[in-house]
RNA sequence: GCCCGAGUGGCGGAAUUGGUAUACGCGUUCGACUUAAAAUCGAAUGGAAUCUUCCAUAUGGGUUCAAGUCCCAUCUCGGGCACCA
């Protein structure tokens, strides 16, 4: 008997999968055979970046998640779309270049070349004529053409604003992009820094992107995520008059019901009014202030909580009370948000409370404090009835807050109003390796847009990769890139005149090019577009998208992308991803991360070059545990898939006069020893309808597994089929179901099988019939404890005076019902009878 | 601090709506084959007691005929947010 050689069958496949281009979706449902039925299926990983290490475990379990599922859709004659594309855009390949002289462009060809090769030997069934690259000038010209789209709309403007700077990156962050006060990519402690810098509006879409969330199939996990991340509250603006001054300080509230007890107002030190409110005593310590704190480092700001601050020397009028009150300068107020300013009540806020007693302001109750409550004496901030606050005393605050904006609206000094906590995403960095803003200015700094027909901006070739020291990425060292002449409109005289401008040096974030590239794959070879229309609205949106990473900034972009496209009339659904499997990582057997610098790196490729091959390494990933949670690697579990594969093999391919087949008789069969191969062990023989049982039991529970994105289970219910097949013997219609069950997990197994049975693959089906046995065990309990098993006819099971008498036969149940039965419940579904004693 | 998850054998983990806890795999032990080992095949494997019972799903309560599953409290771990007014 041969025995199963992973590396033969294997690389056998993958040349026939190559030659037959197996995995060719058909276009936009044409060309269809005949018995394909139409239901589509766009399955996606997250592209990833190719790195020079090649593919990593984690990637393994990330892409078997979306093969396993686009070969199931598949041979459920589902017409699957399953493209895969790079990257290829970020630090890597420009450090890399920095350090090396090795140009970007010619790296991430390496790479993605290494990839590809490594993705093939995986056996994924990818749609490789649809192979995307965001860095390649074929695809970045439409992601210029998107940003002008948005740039067009007045959804991409630029500010200068004080910005997240990266000092070892040498470039501006998002904050999507920052983590604890630190650069997502190196960990360095990041600055602020004041910069004028290109932002997209998402937060036109805030409400939108919040209100969307519910109807999403996304993990609670990711969703929650998100609605913090834009973080919406709901409140009011008021107005506060300036003493001595046409000057109205507005300041953002979730709480105006506790007006009448705001005792000073606290501005954020960028605050614009400031420099107006102090005097010439103040000026000189709140300037001091202001730079200290632009100084101060965003992990300065959180490890010394303490307040500081400083008065201005200038007093507001309280709306509500008519009283004066002080106006301070603090950090803990931060300009991004709200208006900058805020009403301190320092009786019910904590914040508000620690600052005024550290600088000895005064602090007034307007809500009595109900019985009970845990909060502190001195600063109660939950519900409660009003206290001196002038005809509003004795109103419930969740009334008040709506009454207190009334009354203030009706003066005109205050209105309600949505915060959120999301800003505007900056979308500059100054880096060469990156997407190139379609933008150019003249001398006088105005912007012209790049039109249209002149896309893409081709990233130019440069000597030296390393930014110049003026904070700019090393394209401005292309000079014959970087001024150009061109027909544009004068800005004064409305002619068309040639103008010398000068190109922006920044590049788009990463993240832009991948905000659309979902939509790329259902027309990637289209030069007239960048997405088809016809073919969007047949294969978009994505119905199963999966990955381990980007919980808001990504899927946050991609889902405002697809808003704003939709209301541009480009897209005809407004959420781009239906249903988000988001899996967990895979960890060194130490249950540590994986590293290179604690070399406890799984390398996939050495795992199927042992000898395991990738059909083993597939089916483990998909076996180590439940797919959205992490897991650690275990070598010896390995070992034990390989050896149910070797099981199934054997099964199949064991000598033909010791073929595992069980001969067909009557209701009992038996396998007498000679039909029995050497390798699976003695047969024993089993009735044809419990072996019709046992096939159509495996059937569901691997379909219904799979539909529930139970991967692990579903490979334990192959695993149980072969361990019963082995005991029982199996016939040919066994070995075809195990083989296409097996190929969405082990397809290059699975085909030789199917080659051998002369099979085609398509997903069976089971039959509710065969699902029934003759007999069934049927649990006695006595007071909800197992007190007896008695074996029972199907049909005794509509007959529950048959069954309690066949009960109470059994000694074990007499032993504890002694004292008679006060009840009986009989749950059938269950098969299940419960005496109550 | 606030908001989510999760705690089940020696280990990874099963248990679809409350209904036989510990499927499947690893490990361990025993047996078969072998001169021997590996591989393979078969059997056993929660703990105690010993022939049929008791105790076990982080801990303590509760609801129910019946709880890993529902409710309350506590502990531990993981994740997210973190001066957002």
């Amino acid at each position: 008997m041969e025995r199963y050689n992973p590396q033969e069958i294997e690389k056998k496949w993958q040349q026939i999968w190559e030659k037959d281009q197996t995995f060719r979706a058909a276009p936009e449902g044409k060309d269809l055979p005949k018995n394909k039925k139409t239901p589509k299926v766009f399955l996606a990983e997250m592209f990833p970046y190719p790195s020079g290490a090649g593919l990593h475990v984690g990637h393994v379990r990330n892409f078997t998640i979306v093969d396993v599922l686009t070969r199931f859709y598949t041979q459920q004659q589902t017409n699957v779309l399953r493209p895969f594309g790079y990257d290829t855009f970020g630090l890597p390949a420009e450090n890399y270049a920095i350090k090396t002289g090795i140009s970007p462009q010619s790296a991430t060809e390496t790479n993605i070349h290494n990839f590809r090769k490594q993705l093939k030997r995986l056996g994924y069934a990818i749609d490789w004529s649809r192979e995307i690259n965001t860095s390649n000038p074929d695809y970045y010209r439409w992601t210029q053409w998107c940003f002008l789209q948005l740039y067009k709309k007045g959804l991409a403007y630029r500010k200068e604003s004080y910005q997240w700077w990266c000092p070892v990156d040498q470039t501006v962050l998002a904050n999507e992009q920052v983590e604890n006060g630190h650069c997502w990519r190196c960990g360095t402690e990041v600055e602020k820094k004041k910069m004028k810098q290109w932002f997209f509006k998402i937060t036109d879409y805030a409400d939108e992107l919040l209100a969307d969330i519910d109807q999403l199939d996304w993990p609670d996990k990711i969703k929650t995520m998100q609605r913090n991340w834009i973080g919406r509250s709901e409140g009011a603006e008021i107005d506060f008059e300036v003493v001595d001054s046409k000057d109205f300080i507005k300041v953002f509230t979730t709480r105006p019901d506790t007006i009448f007890g705001a005792t000073f107002l606290v501005l954020a030190p960028e605050h614009p009014l400031v420099s107006k409110l102090v005097n010439d005593d103040t000026k000189q310590k709140v300037d001091q202030y202001r730079t200290e704190t632009l100084k101060k480092s965003e992990i300065e700001r959180q490890e010394n909580k303490e307040k500081t601050g400083v008065f201005t020397g200038s007093y507001a009028i309280n709306p509500g009370t008519g009283e004066k009150i002080p106006i301070w300068v603090s950090d803990y107020v931060l300009m991004g948000y709200g208006e900058g300013a805020i009403m301190a009540v320092p009786a019910h806020d904590e914040r508000d409370f620690e600052f005024a007693n550290k600088f000895d302001l005064p602090v007034k109750q307007v809500i009595e404090k109900p019985e009970g409550s845990t909060d502190s004496d001195e600063c109660y901030h939950g519900e409660g009835e009003l206290i001196n606050s002038g005809h509003f005393n004795g109103t419930r605050t969740e009334d008040a807050r709506e009454q207190i904006v009334a009354w203030l609206h009706e003066q005109g000094i205050g209105e309600q109003k949505v915060t959120y906590r999301m800003r505007d995403w900056l979308i500059s960095r100054q880096r060469y390796w990156g997407c190139p803003i379609p933008i150019a200015y003249d001398e006088d700094g105005n912007e012209y847009p790049i039109p249209e027909d002149q896309l893409p901006v081709i990233i130019p070739e440069v000597e030296d990769y390393k930014p110049d020291n003026t904070g700019r990425s090393a394209l401005a060292k292309a000079t014959d890139w970087l001024t150009f002449e061109m027909e544009v409109e004068d800005k004064k005289t409305g002619k068309k005149v040639k103008k010398t401008l000068t190109r922006e040096t920044d590049t788009l974030d990463g993240y832009a090019c991948s905000s659309w590239y979902l939509w790329r794959y259902v027309s990637p070879h289209d030069d007239k577009s960048a997405w088809n229309q016809e073919a969007i609205s047949y294969w978009a949106p994505t119905d199963i998208y999966v990955g381990a990473d980007h919980a808001v900034a990504h899927l946050l972009y991609i889902r405002f992308w697809c808003k704003f496209f939709a209301d541009q009339g480009l897209l005809p659904f407004r959420e781009p991803v239906k249903t988000l499997l988001y899996n967990g990582y895979i960890n060194a057997p130490d249950g540590k991360k994986m590293s290179k610098s604690k070399g406890n790196v799984i390398d996939p490729l050495d795992v199927i070059d042992q000898g395991y091959g990738a059909d083993t390494l597939r089916t483990y990933e998909m076996f180590i545990g439940p797919y959205d949670m992490d897991a650690a690697w275990d070598p010896k579990s390995v070992g034990g898939v390989y050896r149910f594969l070797n099981r199934c093999w054997n099964l199949c391919f064991g000598e033909e006069r010791n073929a595992p087949s069980r001969k067909i008789s009557d209701a009992t069969r038996s396998v007498t020893a000679s039909d029995t191969p050497v390798t699976t062990g003695v047969a024993r023989g089993v009735s044809e309808k419990e072996a019709l049982r046992l096939r159509h039991t495996t059937i569901k529970r691997v379909t219904d597994d799979i539909h529930r994105h139970n991967f692990n289970t579903a490979v334990s219910a192959m695993m149980e089929y072969v361990n019963e097949l082995y005991k029982t013997g199996a016939e040919k219609e066994d070995l075809v179901t195990l083989a296409k069950l097996l190929k969405p997990f082990a397809p290059h197994l699975a085909c030789e099988m199917l080659e051998k049975l002369d099979s085609d693959d398509v997903w069976p089906v089971w039959d509710e019939k065969y699902l029934v046995a003759d007999t069934v065990e049927l649990v006695v309990q006595v007071n909800g404890k197992l007190r007896a098993k008695i074996t029972v006819s199907v049909d005794d099971l509509e007959d529950q005076e048959k069954i309690e008498k066949l009960a109470l036969a059994e000694k074990n149940v007499q032993a504890f019902t002694k004292d008679g039965i006060k009840k009986v419940i009989y749950v059938k579904k269950a098969k299940l009878l419960n005496l109550v004693a």
